[in-house]
DNA sequence: GCCACAACCGACCGGTCGTGCTATTTTCCT
DNA sequence: AGGAAAATAGCACGACCGGTCGGTTGTGGC
């Protein structure tokens, strides 16, 4: 059964990663966490013996999360191109949908960590690149499955696949461009296009 | 001739917009700021009312740099095709060669304001969208010039022209990947090969 | 029912933050 | 040279930061 201290922990984890959603992981605070919650800013800190490693399994959260909501789904799909346009899918679904407020939370903490050494961004770094490596995967597969050209460079696919995610979160959230997301579409197209056969 | 005062200001400006690459237009400290150059916090700080006003300034600045150094010179190139590679390779060296640490300073703003407004998000927003027209008006004239498709999708070309820059970016500076210039070019340049007639 | 321990509280630490207020110095114009 | 104006310093403020510590409360196993 999950310990009383242990349901907390998660609720104040999950609770976290809403809250840096909107201001960053770095800009987390104990305090206003805490009284978010009812809890006394001691003895939500007695959870996690620094601010780091709430930091760390917020991010392990996030990163739960995305495989659960877009990696996961994307695999139940059939194998080839069906899977490719479904993890684009889900991957719009993901930067717009996310929370309304706040955006992709991968994308906000490479800007916020990409010089700030320590082992959040180590993390990150796998992270993301277990992603670009995700969709490449997914995009050999459509190869082997003759959906796509047999000398595709896959890791430039996945590349300028993630590449029109970027632009969309910027264009749909920042830019409150209405045409971001059928832009991003057609982006994809026109890249599925090249790639086949 | 220049006043004392406002030199001073130009230095605290341009010192700011050093300090911000790395943290953030909200992270910036007077008290770090001030120690950082030879003043008192007070003293600094009595050249702008506010850090509100101090960082649209800021904000302003780095926008007269980014056209200095990547539109002004790319409209001194030949008109068409021609002025549409400068742009892009400028807009690589802004991304990668600005100072080394920090990143971007549009991307990292992007995130860190696409969910607090005020006037810097307003500012912000307005130079974005001025640099997505500005690409698309040099696309519009390379069509102009018969050297793309009389019937591109300019907009669209300016889209996906700034995704090719955002993966750059995280590929380059988070990720470390030695590819990332040269699949940056080979996405300009399928974009360029389907656009063109 | 008792006890050990996990969970939590509240006060507090040294430090930094943005922002006023008042002097004092420096610069500039006549 | 002198006096007005601009520039800067000094200082204090209230708020908030991450983190510590000793003590209190609640829970689970025996």
């Amino acid at each position: 059964m999950l310990t009383k201290g242990e349901q907390t922990r998660q609720e104040i984890v999950e609770r976290a990663l809403a809250l840096a959603g909107e201001v960053g992981l770095e800009g987390l605070s104990l305090g206003v966490l805490a009284a978010g919650m009812s809890l006394s800013k001691s003895g939500l800190f007695a959870h996690f013996r620094s601010k780091e490693a709430l930091q760390l399994e917020v991010l392990q959260r996030a990163i739960d999360h995305f495989i659960e909501d877009v990696i996961a789904p994307a695999l139940r799909e059939t194998r080839g191109a069906p899977r490719l346009r479904r993890l684009f899918d889900l991957h719009l679904d993901w930067i717009h949908g996310n929370g309304r407020r706040g955006s992709c939370f991968f994308m906000a903490l490479t800007h916020e960590y990409d010089d700030r050494p320590g082992p959040v961004r180590d993390l990150l770094v796998q992270s993301q690149r277990d992603w670009y490596d995700t969709v490449a995967r997914v995009v050999r597969a459509a190869v082997e499955e003759g959906h796509l050209r047999a000398d595709l460079d896959t890791d430039q696919f996945a590349y300028e696949f993630v590449g029109i995610g970027m632009v969309f979160q910027q264009s749909a959230k920042l830019l409150e461009n209405p045409r971001a997301e059928s832009r991003a579409r057609a982006a994809f197209e026109a890249l599925l296009a090249r790639s086949r056969p």
